[in-house]
DNA sequence: CCAGCCCCCTGTCGGC
DNA sequence: TGCCGACAGGGGGCTG
């Protein structure tokens, strides 16, 4: 579920209580949630280090330490956040990887257990994979065009492809989706060049959307210091299925594509005629 | 290379 | 009331 905004909220929620600390150990009970290096090395190197600065790619967490970086997918379920060494949380009991600083701790709690950390001291070849920050300078239309063509797979998939652009998960798609007026299942490589300039523009204003609500709280995501984000609140389609389009009235409806939950307005995003209208 | 599918995990919810 | 399958969805990995 943290997608973009949501990651950037937490980054942003983290930098008061976190920049000037200093990590004086580490602790987890769920191996798995260690990505790299081995837990042993990664507590011997991490102790010690002062946290100089956060940041963002995709959907990563970067704390910058004075010697390496320490990163972080939430994936589907992890929630951040720094409280007094002595202070609980009602997050505490999914908590799997601990840091303890100076001043608190900083604790990864996740529920389901996909999120990772890593600890590197080159971010940019740990990250490699990722495309263009959609909210950044190098995610042009060109670009996003080019990445378009020969594609045969829904668009909505291809958006979801880190690689192509980062931080863009399945909410985010589906809303930006519905303001350009595109139906999701279409091939990537049908869309006009009108379509994608539009797409790469409406993509952008869902994701801003979603960073000036705070991110979108449906169920486990949080900010650091607890609160709800208000983006679900706000959203044209996603979660609204049955219900009418807050553009034309039309019922939302709900398919499956890329094995995801895929919200649409059947009015507002149509099919492309001649295709196999299947019915 | 590409696209489709399974799997990793746990909590929640609808159906029987 | 309790059990069970479906679903949530990021992304790595495998397959055809």
């Amino acid at each position: 579920m943290p997608e973009l905004p949501e990651v950037e909220t937490v980054v942003r929620g983290l930098r008061e209580p976190l920049v000037g600390r200093r990590i004086t150990a580490m602790w987890h009970d769920w191996q798995r949630s260690i990505h790299s290096p081995a837990p042993d090395e990664f507590a011997a190197r991490v102790t010690g280090q002062l946290v100089r600065s956060l940041g963002r790619r995709g959907k990563y967490i970067l704390i910058h330490l004075e010697h390496d970086t320490l990163v972080i997918h939430l994936k589907m379920s992890g929630r951040l956040y720094v409280a007094a060494a002595d202070a609980r949380h009602e997050a505490d009991r999914w908590v799997h990887v601990r840091f303890d600083l100076d001043q608190g701790q900083l604790r990864f709690s996740d529920v389901r257990k996909f999120g990772r950390v890593y600890l590197t001291s080159d971010v940019a070849a740990l990250l490699s994979h990722l495309g263009p920050e959609p909210l950044g300078d190098n995610f042009t239309i060109a670009g996003f065009r080019e990445g378009l063509r020969e594609r045969k797979l829904a668009i909505k998939a291809r958006l979801l492809q880190q690689e192509f652009v980062a931080g863009v998960g399945n909410i985010y798609a589906d809303e930006a989706l519905f303001r350009a007026g595109i139906h999701p299942a279409r091939p990537a490589k049908s869309l006009t060049d009108s379509e994608a300039t539009r797409l790469h523009r409406t993509l952008r204003e869902a994701l801003q959307t979603g960073i000036e609500h705070e991110g979108a709280s449906i169920n486990w995501y949080r900010k650091p210091d607890g609160g709800k984000g208000q983006s679900q609140n706000h959203f044209f389609v996603y979660g609204r299925p049955e219900q009418p389009c807050l553009r034309c009235g039309a019922q939302i409806n709900k398919i499956r594509v890329a094995q995801r939950g895929t919200h649409f307005c059947p009015n507002c995003q149509p099919e492309p005629p001649a295709r196999a209208a299947k019915s």
